[in-house]
DNA sequence: CAGCCCTCTTGACCCACATCATTTCCGAAG
DNA sequence: CTTCGGAAATGATGTGGGTCAAGAGGGCTG
């Protein structure tokens, strides 16, 4: 696919689709009109690849969405330790999580070059109580972020390695057919093994070898970060719902 | 302690604190005054110990805030796993992460008798739209409950078993103190192994052989769900910084 | 094209924790 | 008090994946 196309579709998604439309000026419009729009209301702003967008601790004021490229978020902890918490994807809404304690709970990076839609505050709320629509996505948006953390709990809970890449990426394909609306065969990796082992708690040579596995089973094909999905059905199967073999735990 | 006492106690705070307050009849009211109150606008049910609050599946129509008691949230997967997602004490928000699908996606049980406050969808968000103090309060709500779901997965990125422990008794420890105010030496579990194996992805054994360990090296004095504070600084150490001897992963 | 660096892969070994199997504890019922 | 049953503790053993150590691509720059 032509990069410039790729990335118009994204651009007309990410606002379709975004929290943030009814407070954007261009809220509904017809997508074939996005593409020329300039004039939004929402400050806008680029970042090159692995560019950082807030810090940990940092003072919250506005909360962001993508409109383009993937992000990271990413703790760490007194000792050193760093541990990705979640990828965001275009429309999907962050710092949230930071607005109790009002300081940024983790780092947050562009894996790829990004655009950013910032969104002061102050401006949220008084846009939620002004519009109750916008009130009513945004606490949507506020419960999507809070079931993407379970999913991400329930991954770490499923205790097999491949079982976690597996539904790692079942959710991955599930994500980029939702932007794109069609059937996916292939997933390309915005992020390294190494964010990829810590988000799902593995070491890169265990995600390597994942891979390795799935390749040789014949349900995937690795070059790198671009993957084929050979074998739908048995990705999904392995995602899970087949364990239950061996295996204790409540 | 008295139970009556007690019971007024955790009224007190949980009221006191509680993220439906502006929405709730007696919102300032003097703590003394509590005790008699009976007239609250928002319904309220009492459930026995195992009682189930809402089911996974079932449609959203409420949220919740226990008033008093402490509850757990639990996913079962299409294999019939039981996954513990979190446990939920007086004045915490329950059942956010549903409304993006509509239906709630754990089950909810009391792991002891309690009182629960209900807060209809609707009557919700309309008193957000109308006091954007509530609404405000009911952003730092959604807030809280993401910071505590990555504080879950944080949890579980601590991949020593007596880390995990160590954190989540921590945890536990000042949750209490911030309801009772003062230090606590003492910590009675209102969950049984099974559920705090589960929520820190360890079995019931090595849960067990943990505590173990810890009352061996004189850190915690345990005698079935009471638990006995011996070395608070200790307990501290062992809950992260600490790691870092050998252990590698990003 | 060579040299270099960085990410990824593969192999060999080992340990923390899961698993399986008893035993002990403790509260409720009689 | 005794009996009973479920929860918790403890012991013995096995293994998934972490750890350590070498390669193997693959994309830069000179």
């Amino acid at each position: 696919m032509e990069p410039r196309l790729f990335q118009t579709l994204l651009e007309q998604r990410a606002c379709s689709d975004c929290v943030l439309k009814p407070m954007c000026k261009p809220a509904i419009v017809r997508p074939d009109e996005l593409e020329r729009m300039s004039d939004h209301v929402l400050p806008r702003r680029s970042l090159s690849a692995g560019e950082r967008l807030y810090e940990q601790g940092q003072k919250v004021r506005s909360l962001f969405v993508s409109q383009a490229g993937v992000f990271k978020t990413e703790t760490s902890a007194a000792d050193g330790r760093l541990q990705v918490l979640g990828f965001h994807f275009p429309g999907e809404l962050m710092g949230l999580e930071a607005i109790a304690g009002m300081r940024f709970r983790a780092d947050a990076f562009a894996l790829e070059p990004a655009v950013i839609c910032e969104i002061p505050l102050s401006a949220m709320e008084t846009a939620a109580s002004r519009q109750p629509e916008f009130q009513h996505h945004l606490l949507q948006a506020a419960g999507s972020c809070l079931a993407d953390q379970q999913e991400h709990v329930e991954l770490l809970a499923m205790r097999q390695a491949d079982e976690r890449v597996a539904l790692f990426l079942v959710g991955l394909l599930q994500r980029a057919e939702r932007i794109s609306g069609k059937e996916e065969a292939s997933i390309h990796l915005a992020m390294g093994r190494t964010d990829l082992a810590s988000y799902l708690c593995l070491t890169i040579e265990t995600v390597s070898r994942t891979f390795s596995s799935l390749r040789d089973a014949g349900i995937l094909g690795v070059q790198g970060r671009h993957l084929t999905v050979l074998d739908r059905q048995r990705l999904i199967a392995m995602s899970g719902s087949e364990g239950a073999k061996s295996t204790r735990r409540a």
